[in-house]
DNA sequence: TTGAAAGCGCTAACAA
DNA sequence: TTGTTAGCGCTTTCAA
């Protein structure tokens, strides 16, 4: 009758139960069991309660393994992002700092504000994508690729849930593409989005980087009237930039400022790269405004003006992108475009979920506003007079 | 022979391509497909080849719920905490602000240090986790319970993963329990870990409360002289809260003070509930220092004693306990004792892997060491003559 | 309301 | 080196 008639019996120890085990304890078939844990409204109040005591005193737990494979779903939801660098051996604890009992004692009054732990950005866009994935009935699935196995990687969580969202550039377009042709796979962040992309048919979410800067842009030359200004770019080949500078063009355009009036340095994206670029750049002559791609250049430019003497917003204004959390504790604090992280991770899941429901629905592309966060170093309206 | 005879003919479009799917269009058998994706070697070159091309023409991606029912194993550690609370509404998009293109820019000035998006506590949990999982050949899942829902996730969590790793009081003991007689359970961060306690046998990952506390007051009573020294406690019910008070106490033992001569006030681990307390204090007298019982509290503190235009740390030394990123901006920088989140995730994972590997094993309690960050607050030497 | 039985897609003996 | 086959633990018709 049951299908493990030694079960338990003549091996090592009690094996983890399964329905078969409850079903006999139960003195039920394994339907009922099934249907107890599933609709247990389909089942006699009293047989229900014979089912749960057995559950109870055998400590079972259904296989979610098993039921994925029966039920044709998995009930998760994939999350890829190319991981946290550097992480690996920063937070290690430091050698002899463990030792037992010991409490390390730090003077911890050098570190500036400078200073903050690594890639945040994805801790943010993780924990929005994990709240989503609750309130939908999904669990997350979290898989930060480092290294060349990234590929390895998405490909076995691939099997194993139902949908994934995947960071720009996280692993290979081919791998995404082989993927895709499985399960719905939603591109974050990666806005640029042409013709000849292999991933042009997936669904995307990503952020509206060019409203944001033209808004920020039209700010300072329309709001704050100044018209000297310098942008301090990215590296040639990022996509987030590009689409910054698209913005930045569209707001001159639109104040009938000739787009060679605003020259570029390149800060790369980088602290000390900006700090260097401006640095030279103000050798030569010191702009009203620099307007940087991200919060990282900015506050190189903050360390180059500051360096020179020069004061923020006094003498030069400087906004960043990003909307790390660094800029609200720079002095001054620092004028940027907040990128909507947490709402993107759930953006996402959204897609995914939607894309389940209706494989056969045009592709997706959604554009998540940012906010322009006006602070001191590039004020709402001029006080330094 | 194949057992899908119809398969992507008869019915509407294409399914999911299966080993059966590859095997056939390579003209081997199932088992020779499995063999090229787990043991490539155990194969002929030819052989792997063509099944290699009916992988990537059939875009074939392996069950993994599949292979963990066949293998008995699902390569996944789950990682389950109390949830963001309150964030599922917070960082919804305001009304209004998502309009088409529509950017929203804010006047942000006001927003002082004190702001800091909720529970970075478990974002660095999970960033440890992560990254300790991955590198052990896990793959990570994670539920943050909300809820009265939180008993069902876990639940359901659990029949999907080979381990579990659990933030102290998610979810109820009895569940707890009953999970842990499936799978490995590692306790995160319960330490108050007593005879009777129903997760006694479990194995748990904790930091060192006590320790770090007796080595900061330590500092504040010998280091720098101080003997009157007033504590702003945490919630009675708070096991860490219990924990520091030993830490305090053991402290003041070893110094030769008694006990009384620090009296507590009750801060609740609350910002705004430690204000009301000092302040009350000291309309009473004011304390050459405050010991707080986390770095909410102190910052609390901070805002009384500044009401009362009270210097920090010239008339008053202040003191936290987390290392909560936002102290190291406060106006004085706050000390504090830091607790290492992202490698409480680590060794949670690394219990869970050993645990995995040697389910005989006595269970394990390890403590993790803190390190004591002085900054101005209460500094390494008196600076105020 | 309950049970019997056929898979879900894969791995891992065991044979050949 | 390759194929055959028996499960892994569950869901789900279809009958009873």
């Amino acid at each position: 009758m049951a299908r493990h008639p030694t079960r338990g019996e003549t091996t090592d120890g009690p094996k983890t139960p399964t329905v078969y085990d409850v079903a006999d304890r139960a003195g039920v078939s394994i339907a009922t069991v099934s249907r107890v844990l599933r609709t247990p409204d389909a089942v006699r109040e009293t047989t229900r309660a014979r089912v749960l005591d057995a559950v109870r005193d055998l400590g079972y737990v259904p296989s979610g393994n098993a039921r994925a494979l029966a039920g044709r779903k998995t009930g998760v939801i994939g999350l890829c992002f190319p991981g946290h660098d550097g992480l690996e051996e920063a937070d290690r604890p430091a050698p002899g700092s463990a030792a037992a009992g010991g409490v390390r004692i730090v003077d911890d009054r050098r570190r500036g504000a400078g200073w903050q732990s690594p890639n945040l950005y994805f801790d943010e866009v993780l924990r929005g994508a994990e709240v989503e994935a609750w309130r939908r009935g999904f669990a997350l699935m979290v898989a930060a690729g480092r290294g060349p196995a990234r590929d390895v990687i998405v490909n076995d969580i691939a099997g194993r849930v139902d949908g994934l969202a995947v960071l720009a550039r996280t692993v290979s377009d081919d791998l995404l593409v082989h993927v895709a042709r499985r399960l719905p796979v939603v591109v974050l962040a990666d806005a640029a989005r042409t013709g000849t992309n292999p991933l042009a048919g997936l669904d995307q979410v990503s952020v509206d980087n060019a409203a944001g800067m033209a808004a920020l842009v039209t700010h300072v030359v329309r709001g704050l009237g100044v018209r000297d200004v310098v942008y301090v770019a990215g590296p040639p080949d990022s996509p987030d930039d590009a689409e910054r500078q698209r913005g930045l063009f569209a707001a001159l355009d639109a104040v009938g400022l000739d787009r060679a009036a605003v020259p570029h340095v390149r800060g790369d994206f980088r602290r000390d790269t900006a700090e260097a670029a401006v640095t030279e750049l103000l050798a030569r002559r010191v702009p009203r405004a620099l307007v940087c791609a991200n919060d990282q250049s900015a506050l190189g430019a903050m360390d180059a003006l500051g360096r020179r003497g020069l004061s923020v917003p006094g003498d030069v204004y400087v906004t960043g992108f990003d909307g790390l959390d660094v800029g609200r504790f720079t002095q001054p604090p620092l004028t940027t475009v907040a990128q909507p992280m947490a709402e993107l991770g759930r953006a996402a899941v959204r897609a995914v979920v939607a894309r389940l429901a209706d494989p056969a629905a045009a592709p997706l592309s959604a554009r998540l506003p940012v906010e322009v966060l006006l602070r001191e170093s590039c004020p709402p309206v001029d006080t330094s007079m």
